[in-house]
DNA sequence: ACGATGATGTCAGCACCGTTGACATCGGCG
DNA sequence: CGCCGATGTCAACGGTGCTGACATCATCGT
């Protein structure tokens, strides 16, 4: 499968020292995607450009191919470190406070990096980091009470809502940026009450602050996992042994 | 603002006869929306560009400067068209009867068009088709009984679950597909259970299929939704009149 | 009937994109 | 010292959206 890799990337040297640091040229893999993610976050993904890339870095554009096979194994080395910002669940914490944070830790690395959340959603899921991901999910789900045999359901509905809400917040700048959201605060406030009377009637409390908003729908289905949970399954919080 | 368009667009008759056909071109707005909307259903997002549309239409890449302004009008009006399909709610049936069908079919929208899903959602929420879509979530909303000051947040829990589930399930063709599914279902299996424990004993229940973990998860939303009306709110299901 | 007019499509070409093959450079090692 | 491999550069390819100049051609007022 990879056994002639491109011969123009040689990424990692073959296994010398380990600590030892390429001295070779000024380019390094890290400084590149540091570079990289600083352009993504700065100017958007359409910005993050070889070009661009090579122009920042005082480089010619094609000089990343000596550390990338190309511009997609860029953007995969990219959000594998981002995933890392996700902590591993408190063992000490009930279910119930550790999906939250889950949640919330995860979807703050999609608003933290409007840029590459469409870059992180394509992202497969046989990725370590998101192994790791599903793993904590689904502990806490278990110890909530839910079936073992339920649980794909409930993981899915909990991994659609985190990284949708993620994906919705990083292409809506009307949800997200303050300006615009008073704009269409206004312009729901002016719209015909003949037309769209519940719209009018609420519009004072359409588009609220993004993060208030995201929180009070983790707490949404937080309610109602619980509630299915204690229903269905087990309802005490269960230690970390899943082997029920 | 529009005084000076495009010399090159002059889209619209100037209100003639209005059911009078254009018998100019080969071309027609809605031909090339047509064809496009193939384009991107069939081939994705990255395959709907100016020269193969033109080659589709047997026409020049730059013919469709003449009846679009550029191409992010051509989108516009190309999602536009597609949220058509997001039926008005049955003034009969209960909010959540009507929540669910609106949440349901709007997501559908995603899922069978997946290569513009990006699109769609990138689309600013001042368009009509949008209004009515808002009109009918908040109107239902009330009706359930979620006080006028909360809806906002409720609104934004359910667009975000809708939107972003279908923005979801058009990035990661692993839920989608069923080869891959089945695929990673078996990567899920064959996880180290040192490692992984939990995953690996909810491999068998992950993955489910896409539009029946949908489903699920909307009925999970709705439940939190109507006991925290209830909790919150008038209890009982209203008529269609928001005056409250 | 006819010529003006304006709508529509074509053509060449711009700047930008990712990517490749050939080349220059340069440092460390035998 | 001299090799050689790693790294960066250069020119170029085919692709992208888009523009200005041009050609065509139906319609309409006279």
């Amino acid at each position: 499968m990879l056994e002639h890799m491109n011969p123009r990337t040689r990424p990692s040297p073959p296994s010398h020292n380990e600590a030892e640091q390429r001295r070779t040229g000024r380019l390094d893999r890290q400084t590149i995607l540091d570079t990289a993610r600083e352009i993504a976050d700065t100017d958007g993904l359409r910005a993050l450009t070889l070009r661009r890339l090579g122009r920042e870095l005082g480089v010619d554009s094609t000089a990343m191919y000596r550390h990338f096979r190309d511009k997609a194994e860029l953007f995969s080395a990219l959000v594998d470190e981002l995933f890392v910002a996700v902590p591993q669940p408190d063992p000490n914490g009930t279910w119930r406070e550790n999906l939250r944070n889950l949640m919330i830790s995860w979807w703050r690395i999609y608003r933290d990096h409007e840029g590459l959340s469409e870059v992180m959603a394509r992202q497969p899921d046989d990725e370590p980091r998101l192994f790791h991901l599903t793993e904590w999910t689904v502990r806490e789900l278990l110890r909530a009470g839910v079936p073992a045999n339920e649980i794909g359901h409930f993981h899915q509905a909990i991994y659609n809502h985190t990284v949708g809400s993620g994906l919705v917040a990083a292409f809506s700048p009307w949800l997200t940026t303050p300006e615009i959201r008073d704009e269409q605060k206004r312009i729901y406030a002016a719209l015909d009450p003949g037309q769209f009377p519940s719209a009018a009637l609420a519009a004072k409390s359409l588009y609220p602050e993004t993060e208030e908003a995201y929180l009070f729908s983790v707490d949404l289905l937080l309610d109602a996992i619980e509630a299915r949970a204690v229903r269905e399954g087990t309802p005490q919080d269960r230690r970390t042994d899943a082997a029920g």
